[in-house]
RNA sequence: CGGGGUGUAGCUUAGUCUGGUAGAGCGCCUGGUUUGGGACCAGGAGGUCGUAGGUUCGAAUCCUAUCGCCCCGACCA
């Protein structure tokens, strides 16, 4: 047990006036974080055990999984991420580790790096510690702090630039055995929050700079979130917008023959989807194709979509460059021949064409049919533009946003979007990292494997904002039962009298023996700033103490969850409180 | 990095437009009265007004630069 005057639960009356959601706030106010610097948190004594709780939670659902707990440096030589795969892309990110001295600075490349995440570490080591089949399954996991170099760090703990995350990482044989290792990966997280007292859900997910086949995210609903999600009630999808599709063009869909012969005609001056779908033009947007130029690796090449859609960029990992970017308007002229604005992908009018990394259409411009494009001549478009005879098209692709309303691919019925926070995300990997790092193992047949791989993260801090997130009330806090710092609060409104503090402590040791962690509340404060500070901090059993109840012989149980009081005999203490921890511990 | 805000005591803030040398509430300290939902009275401590220049007799206030922080976008657990 544990007694406030003991410890440190710094609570405020007012919210910092840098805090803008409610989880943030209540992090706050109850006096779990305090602020350093953008993006970076002090866990306070209360905090600091709710993260210990979760971590621990994890822990023992890895373990359940067959994971193995290890620990790997926050520093990483950086020769290691630049021997990796996806240097480029994650240097961004990377906070370079330099001495403080004031003496001569280094001109070299940065000789060591803070781990944003650690593939590039778990791979070499398993290279040179595995190499036969007999040691393979092995799933490796840690939980520690993590350093990203955040473009916009918010909300608190929600996007830090130094963060606690579990990362596991799964080595396996052959594909469907990592198939195996990834699903008992998401049952873990699955089972992980839901101990958590979290609402999850797992999307499809986009597998971005991480690379690899396929991957889910579990998804916290709220408003605050970073991320839309997409989901159909009736056939069980859901997926992050990133990644999401839908059934907008009919399977048995035909496309349409040509209208007419092509034409070009003059538009100057017009070079957006709105000024064509203006009159005198008047040529609807979903009437017009949307030529987009973008650089993959240093090349360019063409996205077709409608001109009715957005592209949602993340889809363009699926063409496999490192690194993709808008072209400018320098670089797009040389290769179309037109500024931006009276582009278009009709055979024959690319200037050079052959500069092109592809021409990828997304399948909706099916559904447009005849329709209207640039000419890749300054001030002129082409109408009667068909789909199959006239567009110079690469490969076909899916590469728009989807809206809410569409028709889900399965069902039919229209998609729903919500927003959410991303709490957890597991990759099946396959053979990007071990192909790099040559990590090979041989079968029993004396042939030599590229282990196929599989990472596995879950935000630890970031879920315990989400779950103060989730579960509050005007109050405060509203702490589910295992991540709550302490699961009852005793309070003892007159600790000077000796009575009620012996009820108390019988009380605390009671809770204790039935498996509760009880904070104490002895301070000379008076009753109405311990009630208030009770529901702010939020643990979820509060036993009040106090001289007038027992006078009558009682003192109060109450749920944080409930509105009810229940008022209950002294001399049943003991047996009510153990009763009570024992009841909340096993629904939970 | 682009756009929009904002920096005054530990926290929330007034004062800034219209320059005259900083005020309140909470919290903290002392004493007293209180004591079941953020008490009251009296007294007290605490501020280089983010920082650096400039204008001016005089700058929290006007100008310039710079830094921090918050929000919107790209990034991510």
């Amino acid at each position: 047990m544990k007694y406030w005057s003991q410890t440190f639960i710094p609570t405020l009356k007012e919210s910092p006036s840098d805090a803008e959601i409610a989880s943030h706030k209540l992090l706050l106010r109850a006096g779990l974080v305090r602020k350093l610097g953008g993006g970076l948190y002090t866990f306070m004594p209360a905090g600091l055990r709710v993260l210990r709780k979760i971590s621990e939670l994890c822990r023992e659902e890895m373990d359940r999984a067959g994971a193995i707990e290890l620990a790997m440096p926050f520093i990483h030589p950086v020769e290691n991420w630049q021997d990796g795969p996806r240097w480029a892309a994650a240097r961004e990110i990377m906070y370079r580790v330099d001495h403080a001295g004031a003496g001569k600075g280094r001109s070299r490349e940065p000789e060591f790096v803070l781990g944003p995440t650690h593939e590039e570490v778990i791979t070499p080591l398993v290279k040179s510690e595995i190499t036969s089949y007999r040691d393979l399954p092995k799933n490796f996991y840690q939980i520690g702090t993590k350093f990203r170099n955040e473009i916009r760090p918010r909300y608190g703990l929600m996007r830090a630039r130094e963060f606690v995350m579990k990362d596991a990482y799964s080595f396996d044989a052959t594909d469907e055995s990592a198939v195996v290792s990834y699903n008992k990966m998401k049952a873990a997280y699955l089972a992980f929050f839901a101990r958590c007292g979290l609402k999850t859900i797992a999307v499809e997910a986009d597998t971005g700079v991480m690379g690899g086949s396929f991957s889910h995210e579990f998804m916290v609903p709220a408003p605050v979130g970073d991320d839309d999600i997409v989901y159909c009630d009736e056939s069980g999808y859901s997926a992050n917008r990133e990644k999401a599709t839908s059934g907008l063009v009919p399977k048995d869909f035909t496309d349409a023959a040509p209208a007419g012969a092509l034409e070009e005609f003059a538009t100057p001056g017009v070079v957006t989807i709105a000024a064509l779908a203006a009159a005198p033009y008047s040529v609807a947007a979903d009437k017009q194709f949307k030529t987009l130029v973008y650089m993959g690796d240093g090349k360019p090449f063409l996205v077709i979509l409608r001109g009715c859609d957005e592209l949602e960029e993340a889809k363009l990992g699926a063409l496999g460059f490192q690194l993709c970017r808008p072209a400018t308007a320098e670089e797009i002229e040389p290769v179309l021949g037109a500024k931006p604005g009276s582009l278009g992908a009709v055979k024959g009018t690319i200037k050079n064409f052959a500069a092109l990394a592809g021409v990828f259409a997304d399948h909706a411009i099916h559904l447009v049919g005849n329709g209207t494009t640039g000419a890749n001549k300054d001030g002129f478009h082409l109408r009667n533009v068909n789909v199959v005879r006239d567009l110079q098209i690469t490969q076909w692709g899916d590469f728009r946003t989807v809206r809410a309303g569409e028709p889900d691919v399965k069902s039919g019925h229209p998609l729903k979007m919500a927003r959410a926070i991303e709490v957890g995300h597991v990759f099946k990997l396959g053979t990007k990292y071990s192909e790099k790092f040559g990590a090979v193992y041989t079968d029993d047949q004396k042939q030599s494997h590229l282990m196929v791989m599989g990472c596995y993260g879950i935000g630890i801090s970031r879920t315990l904002q989400a779950v103060v997130e989730q579960s509050n009330d005007a109050d405060g806090i509203v702490w589910p039962w295992h991540v709550a710092p302490w699961q009852v609060l005793i309070v003892n409104l007159d600790p000077q009298d000796a009575a009620a503090a012996e009820l108390c402590k019988k009380m605390a040791l009671a809770a204790e023996a039935a498996g509760a962690d009880v904070l104490i509340d002895d301070r000379a404060e008076r009753p109405g700033v311990k009630f208030k500070d009770a529901d702010l901090i939020g643990l979820p059993l509060r036993l009040t103490v106090g001289g007038r109840g027992l006078k009558e012989g009682i003192f109060e149980l109450k749920w944080r969850n409930a509105k009810e009081v229940t008022k209950v005999p002294v001399a049943d203490a003991e047996g009510v409180v153990t009763q009570a921890v024992r009841d909340a511990a096993s629904k939970a």
